[in-house]
DNA sequence: CTTGACAACGCAAACGTTTACGTATATAAT
DNA sequence: ATTATATACGTAAACGTTTGCGTTGTCAAG
């Protein structure tokens, strides 16, 4: 059985308070009894009981994080990093992190719910948002801390980090251009997320600015999954006097996907075809060829929207509520003509 | 401020008790007032305090998982993977799921004797099992719940799931020597890692079967990234006259690595060089060319150690305390002479 | 009319902390 | 001597549940 403040008092003669104010180094105990209880508690190995604690405290010191999945299992590498960020900086601030997966189908909101109004939780932390996002709109409505990875449609002031994906295609496509091609295709992530929107705005913007025309046929609507490019891919390359000779992907796994496509059409990537990715995944670079990518600094991005979060439930007013990063183009060989 | 059993007693001038007990459907309370209470919880939007029902309850309906990190990050998808079967089989079961991650080079005990002696978890996931583990130790001697992935080399009699590693290697092995080959090298993962020492074992057994010599310089020791394998795969291509024609790995992420060196040294992977990973990530299939490998079901198997743990914490005696799944091995262009 | 059984409910303790407040003792100031 | 102040501690309420036990009221059997 755990050892309890009440057997220690019991051990010494003191009252619970005591041996309570004792551990926690309050005033108002002598310094010789202080001595006793930590000795007795050393002995006896307490540990005090965190339950209790959250109860009478009526603070968790927990964060909540709840995985989205989209397809049937998630072999995102994406969220690997991002729970690594998130993890190592609640552990700095002796948080715990209480992680929840949503089975894919199943409505998310409940276990929003389940963690907020079971006061389970300090705060929350909320990825991969979308353009109109229930959760959000939730979370302020209950006035319940969080901070998002990404923006929202939906005219709502919360604190954000983002990175400004118009920007990142912006960049992909002037480097594709700048390479001479004229027909770029463009596979987006599903459109009711939120980053897929900014994506796609990038990609038009980028056309415009070079007199290029919009064409539907180029654009395509994919899922994630490394499959959802290589079909895109596929169809992609199967126009004929329409293909286009650079693709760009809203993530690195699509374009691997397209990458894979392309092989199978026989066609040389980074030579007969430039493909470029979207998040600058660790396996981007290991690729073959290497992926032309956008990175995004996903650990960081887990420390940041952590750490914001952790202000927050200081009660700190935060600096910069609100942050955009600036994404940072990684050119590598799959469109790099010289091979 | 949250409603709680206080809030609608008072309303209904019933006391809490009855409250209690009209909401979870025991037995003692009139029809007519359970119908007034539940009409008044539903109104009211009454949620129980979570933290409040763990005190009383002496159990928190949540279980621990602590996430090993190598490196200074973690990119391994072998751990998405796993969260997500873990994750949603706790949810079937309505638990929620703490997760700590502990940064490199960090002791990690501590964050077990947090969750353990803090009682904040009912039970523990152990993952990545090493030759002496002290979280596996510490746990049998604390008398505390957990499912362990993977086994160990002290003589400890504890709940597991496992791949045999050994019978997984000695599979890659048999391919590659039926394909021709006479030098193998191997690129194990770190020693006190457990499965290292099973396949390490599995390669030896089958060189053995099959009258071939161990040779010390094939054999190196990596760590768990793709850099790793790179790194091995050039020291193994530069060995001239010695160089091995086949490759293989304790995991997928160092065979990619080893195929990126081979490629660099001119190496055509499949022609040249046969090479093979274990665990048979989503990547594998990928890569270029995809990669033999040996498949571990890692969603399934989180899922097995998840609901093995829950079968514990239900009390239940486990049919199967220790379960070890054959591996298969899956041939794909890396190691097929045909390309 | 008494007795017993049973249903419906309230009381209060318990889970293990934290903390506001009260009290006793000792020391210092008046 | 009295009063004030500080120190060291204990008491008890509180956090929001759950649950064993006691109490009241109703109704049928004796």
């Amino acid at each position: 059985m755990p050892v309890t403040l009440q057997d220690i008092a019991q051990e010494l003669n003191v009252s619970i308070a005591t041996v309570s104010r004792a551990l926690r180094g309050m005033p108002g105990v002598a310094e010789s009894t202080r001595k006793l209880v930590l000795k007795a508690a050393q002995e006896r190995g307490y540990y005090p009981n965190l339950t209790a604690q959250q109860l009478q405290r009526q603070r968790t010191n927990t964060i909540g994080f709840i995985i989205p999945t989209f397809g049937p299992r998630f072999s995102d590498p994406f969220f690997s990093e991002l729970l690594a960020g998130i993890g190592n900086a609640a552990a700095e601030a002796e948080f715990d992190l209480l992680v929840s997966t949503v089975a894919p189908g199943k409505d998310e909101l409940p276990g929003y719910q389940h963690l907020v109004a079971g006061r389970r939780v300090d705060g929350l932390l909320v990825v991969r948002t979308r353009r109109q996002d229930q959760r959000i709109a939730y979370l302020l409505a209950e006035e319940f801390p969080f901070v998002a990875f990404g923006r929202t449609d939906q005219e709502l002031n919360f604190p954000y980090v983002d990175v400004d994906g118009e920007q990142g295609l912006f960049q992909v496509m002037t480097h594709l251009i700048e390479q001479g091609h004229q027909r770029i295709a463009f596979i987006n992530a599903p459109e009711e997320l939120m980053f897929a929107q900014y994506r796609l705005a990038g990609y038009r913007q980028a056309l415009a600015a070079h007199g290029l025309p919009y064409d539907d046929d180029l654009v395509r609507l994919g899922g994630l999954a490394e499959t959802d490019g290589y079909q895109a891919g596929w169809e992609l390359f199967c126009l004929g006097e329409q293909m286009p000779t650079a693709v760009c992907t809203s993530n690195d796994l699509m374009a691997l996907g397209v990458m894979r496509a392309a092989r199978e059409c026989g066609l040389q990537v980074g030579g007969d075809i430039a493909i470029a990715g979207f998040d600058d995944i660790p396996l981007a670079q290991m690729a073959h060829p290497p992926l032309t990518s956008v990175h995004q600094p996903i650990y960081q991005i887990g420390r940041l929207i952590c750490e914001k979060l952790l202000c927050l439930l200081r009660g700190e007013e935060l600096t910069e509520p609100q942050t955009l990063l600036l994404p940072e183009l990684v050119v590598r060989e799959s469109t790099d003509y010289r091979v």
